[in-house]
DNA sequence: ACCTGAACACCGTTCAAGT
DNA sequence: ACCTGAACACCGTTCAAGT
């Protein structure tokens, strides 16, 4: 909270630059949430007045570009030719984007507020269409099924995030749906209460995300 | 026996209910937008004072989480036993929900803006865990199948509503998309910038959550 | 060029008051 | 019980002014 105060000497006044903004603004967002990110509590976590960072970003929505921009950018790209079979590059590019989206659940929602203008993430695109190529899929297949991976990773992380929400501190995130499930009425959701237990366990992230995804790609390579 | 009602040609004055908040609220967000939604907008759409709305709801985060409870229980649900398999029973559920999301993509909005807390959907989620179940799959493989389903579902609304919003009007989703695509530094982006067409038709909605579906379904049912 | 405080037009909600 | 207007504590941003 409190910052480094830089000493009495006469400092530069000017210590304040969009990397700095950026920083602050990732900080922000990750530790108290999208509705704490607000210009004036940017401002005073940066030890400035509100107005200052107006001088380096033209408003919150460019913040909002360059953050996502700033973290879309670092998805690991693990390193080409390796080795291993296209498919299982796949499952690895995916599983870091599944893994940035799950660290930084605010990327989350600004995807969600604001469309994406600028050619970010790009580059995981173009390597995971690459590798769908190199299995053997055609152009329209490996579109679709680049876009249906995308979608199910977006959606996984979200879920995962809401489930984190929903569980408030860092209680288990599947205790709550347990005995949310649990404790319906058996006559008229026999399933849910039987199940109650395993829904629970499907709620632990990544675990629960490489389960789909490899069935999704099972699915989108099959017989390939 | 039907009381003969007083009849007062007077108008009531409380012509305001739950009822008609919601009505209010759910077309205020599918047709302006979550930012648009404001109780001060929602008052005046129902030619009433801002606090009047205060009467009937708690506050905005009540009326929320009613409109999510009011949509979620609309998802149709195809009639049991129609002869079909199991599988395709699935499918029809999941496109019911797709479907849902994607005419009301305020309610992907809402939630993601708020954590569910009621048993909204319940009835949904019971059905397909029960037809999971019959094709086979064992109680943990259930489970996760259910959760995957949602996770893809969720992700690809989203997708769409988030495709349509860059859009902006009614254009066609992907013809964004495909110009931007076309026009990348080929040396770097060779595969986007060659399969651009194909991830613009990626972009059309249902046909490719269909495709996704089958995709994970396969997956998920491999071998029953 | 960089930063400031006051001010404007919003927002959700509280409150005292009207019927 | 239902509805109102004024007011409060926020928000993003404009503006004129300081250095």
């Amino acid at each position: 909270m409190t910052n480094p105060q830089p000493a009495r000497r006469r400092v530069p006044r000017n210590t304040l630059n969009r990397e700095r903004v950026l920083g602050a603004a990732v900080d922000l967002l990750d530790h108290a949430g999208p509705d704490a990110f607000t210009m004036r509590a940017l401002a005073q976590r940066l030890g400035v007045g509100t107005m200052a960072v107006y001088s380096h970003f033209k408003g919150k929505d460019e913040i909002i570009d360059a953050v996502r921009e700033r973290l879309l950018a670092e998805v690991e790209l693990p390193p080409a030719g390796s080795g291993r079979t296209p498919r299982e590059e796949l499952r690895e590019l995916c599983r870091a984007v599944y893994r940035l989206l799950s660290d930084h659940p605010s990327v989350l929602h600004l995807l969600t507020v604001r469309p994406v203008h600028g050619d970010e993430g790009t580059a995981v695109v173009e390597r995971i269409v690459g590798l769908l190529l190199a299995t053997g899929l055609d152009r329209p297949a490996a579109a679709r099924a680049q876009t249906a991976l995308m979608q199910y990773t977006v959606g996984a992380a979200l879920w995962t995030a809401r489930g984190r929400q929903r569980a408030g501190g860092h209680e288990d995130p599947g205790a709550a749906l347990r005995t949310r499930f649990a404790e319906l009425p058996a006559e008229r959701y026999p399933h849910l209460v039987d199940l109650a237990p395993e829904l629970a366990s499907a709620q632990d992230g990544l675990p629960q995300y490489e389960h789909g995804l490899d069935a999704l790609l099972g699915g989108l390579l099959a017989g390939y």
